[in-house]
DNA sequence: CGTCTCCAGGTTTTT
DNA sequence: CCTGGAGACG
């Protein structure tokens, strides 16, 4: 398509057209949930292209790769062009290809590893051992987050965290010594590559002059620092503060005033929203007007007013995934959808399971994004684990893990001996392994030697093969086959057959995985380095791809973000669930991003919404009465359509909670059931 | 010393 | 369900 301005005004309205003209100078633009953000953004990139920019100067950061790939390849659609100098990315993954560059200036090696979060939990506890923390004593999530807050500045060592310093300063050197770094590194050590040499910033700046940050409002203060470093003058942001979910992890929408005091803003707002019915529009700004702490806005929606928001009342989580189950097999019957038209939403990923189970029991196709990432699973960390010792000798955590994986007679015992000879020499436990199997005296038996020996053959046979040449995926097939991790799962698992299956299909699926990115013709570099890096980026974001065509999308809120169905369901719009309990409690009763939260669920859907709201929940062991959501209280009454719960089951309670509904929603007199 | 077996306990959200 | 630990066995 020719994006000459009549085109684009065409295309466009008056506020989008000036927010994709606008291309100099610091620009806010705050875009409502469905006011075609991302066609703006892909427009606006597509115009400066049409401009003569040249694409290796335009850097696009978005916060997940879901969105960066969406945007990229909207953005080769519509411009029909390969842009393979454009730089989409997310803001870690151009943290790592900054450090790819030069992270030797700050001490590293270049093959380093990225540690997830399972690695660095592994590394804490292992520094907690070595310090002799009780186990006890150690939460290791709260520890966890404690030196991520550290690390990024949000918090300072004082009161009850200073006891963790220690550990804190082992991690650290651990990681170090692993040649290793952290999320939370692949943003903090960029900024300190560029504040220790300005020439390698220089860099940057000299080649991106034009930068844009979706999703503006879930920069951290580390990102927008980042930012902030790299951009001159030419920076746009797009953001929405009703939408800004993500605080826990640093998330700052007060950057939207840094910005406008940082740079010489213009603002642009975009106000009218294209996705979803009127209906829906309203009940969102019902919910969010109540949060006090916003920019306020007042989007409006062309379409109809559309059907009714409904609400229903399940028992149970059983009978509420049925019901979601039967539901959407009921409308895509009779409004003739398919089953990618549905979106279902939960709070926590723990509600999946239920909700699957109906799937499967009615042979409804679905894609599950988040929960245990693809990635995290046991048998595929096996192989990445494989992968990165193979990469990085000096990463002790993956070592660990893949050390007696297939069986190999490395116990316990063996691997005492092993740190302790680490800790004589102050190496990694891979040097360790090199001293033990070849030095003179060797406080390791025979046996012990001749299985380090084995080990460390059989890695370094792997390396010969797996770090030149092509074919990766071919590979590292051999490589299981050689390990025979195929039988190790066998027994391992011997008591479930559908178990070793499951798992075997998995690592099948990877090594397809593996193979279509490594031919993939935009794929300029297929080592097995780029591949671990990416992989670890990509743990929570399901491989997505063509597979997910024909079939619903179950996820939680936050990967929804972004998305938008035809029809949507809310799962579980109880208390204790959304709010959620433990933000609640960590919050002070503060339910204000909890409620973006809900606002966020809701403006997903374009033109059906049903709402569900459980009796009853199993929550651990036991059974508990729940309540529905406040948020539903403060959708207006004359949106919903309620409907009774279907069998009545319960007592007296059933009644005070089903009293209390009717109070706030007036049912209708229609509602027959 | 390594492996196997069995039981308990635990799940907010994610790059 | 899946991990991690304790304790028995070979």
């Amino acid at each position: 398509m020719s994006l000459d301005l009549e085109t684009l005004k065409k295309e466009l309205n008056p506020e989008q057209y000036r927010a994709v003209t606008s291309i100099d100078g610091a620009i806010l633009i705050i875009a409502g949930a469905g006011s075609g953000k991302t066609r703006v953004i892909t427009f606006r990139i597509a115009h400066m292209l049409d401009m003569g920019i040249p694409q290796s100067q335009i850097l696009a950061l978005t916060f997940t790769n879901k969105a960066a790939k969406e945007m990229e390849d909207r953005v080769k659609e519509l411009t029909g062009r390969k842009l393979q100098n454009l730089t989409v990315s997310t803001f870690h993954a151009f943290g790592v290809r900054v450090l790819r560059q030069d992270i030797d200036k700050l001490g590293y090696r270049e093959n380093f590893s990225i540690y997830d979060e399972t690695d660095r939990t592994a590394l804490i506890k292992e520094c907690g051992r070595e310090l002799q923390f009780s186990p006890d004593a150690m939460d290791i999530y709260k520890i966890s987050q404690l030196f991520s807050n550290i690390k990024t500045g949000r918090k300072n060592w004082q009161g009850e965290n200073d006891m963790y310093r220690q550990l804190y300063e082992s991690y650290q050197e651990g990681l170090k010594l692993f040649n290793a770094v952290d999320f939370d590194d692949l943003i903090v050590l960029p900024i300190k590559l560029f504040r220790e040499h300005p020439e390698v910033l220089a860099r940057y700046r000299e080649r991106y002059k034009y930068i844009m940050v979706d999703e503006f409002q879930d920069t951290s203060h580390q990102q927008y620092e980042l930012m902030h470093l790299l951009a001159d003058q030419n920076v746009a942001v797009v953001g929405d503060d009703d939408q800004s979910i993500y605080s826990w992890r640093g998330a700052d929408y007060q950057n939207i005033i840094n910005f406008e005091k940082d740079f010489k803003v213009t603002e642009i707002r975009l106000e009218q929203n294209y996705r979803s019915t009127g209906t829906i529009l309203d009940a969102a700004n019902g919910v969010i007007s109540h949060n006090t702490n916003r920019k306020d806005k007042k989007l409006w929606s062309g379409k109809g007013e559309g059907k009714p928001i409904e609400i229903f009342m399940p028992q149970n989580e059983t009978e509420e995934a049925s019901f979601i189950a039967e539901s959407i097999q009921g409308i895509a019957m009779e409004d003739r959808r398919k089953y990618d038209e549905f979106g279902v939403l939960i709070r926590a990923n723990t509600q999946s399971r239920f909700i699957e189970e109906a799937f499967l029991e009615n042979n409804i196709p679905y894609t599950m994004s988040g929960g245990t990432s693809f990635f995290e699973r046991k048998e595929i960390k096996d192989v990445i684990s494989y992968l990165r010792v193979i990469s990085n000798h000096d990463d002790d955590i993956n070592l660990l893990r893949i050390i007696n994986v297939p069986r190999r007679g490395i116990g316990r015992a063996a691997i005492q001996v092993i740190n302790d000879e680490a800790e004589n020499l102050g190496s990694t436990l891979w040097t360790a392994i090199h001293s033990l199997v070849h030095a003179e005296a060797s406080p390791a038996s025979d046996v012990l030697k001749e299985d380090l020996e084995t080990f460390e053959t059989l890695i370094e046979s792997q390396r010969q093969k797996l770090m030149s040449g092509r074919g990766l995926a071919k590979k590292v097939r051999e490589m299981l086959e050689e390990i025979d991790y195929k039988s190790y799962l066998v027994t391992e698992y011997s008591k479930s057959e559908k178990a070793v299956r499951f798992k075997l299909k998995n690592i099948e699926l990877f090594l397809e995985m593996m193979e279509r990115w490594e031919i993939d013709p935009d794929n300029s570099n297929p080592s097995l380095f780029n591949y671990l890096n990416r992989v670890t980026l990509m743990s929570r974001d399901n491989g997505d791809d063509e597979n997910d065509k024909g079939k619903v999308n179950l996820m939680t809120i936050h990967a929804s973000k972004g998305l938008e169905f035809p029809v949507v369901f809310i799962a579980g719009a109880e208390e204790g669930l959304i709010p959620h309990q433990r933000s609640v409690d960590e919050n002070g009763g503060d339910v204000e991003e909890e409620r973006r939260l809900f606002y966020v669920a809701i403006t997903r859907a374009r033109e059906k919404l049903l709402i569900s709201s459980c009796m009853k929940r199993r929550k651990q062991m036991s059974v508990i009465e729940c309540t529905p959501s406040r948020f539903l209280d403060e959708i207006p009454a004359n949106l919903v359509e309620y409907h009774e719960p279907q069998k009545e089951l319960s007592m007296e309670k059933t009644h005070d909670i089903l009293a209390n509904m009717l109070k706030q929603f007036k049912i209708p007199d229609n509602t027959d059931f």
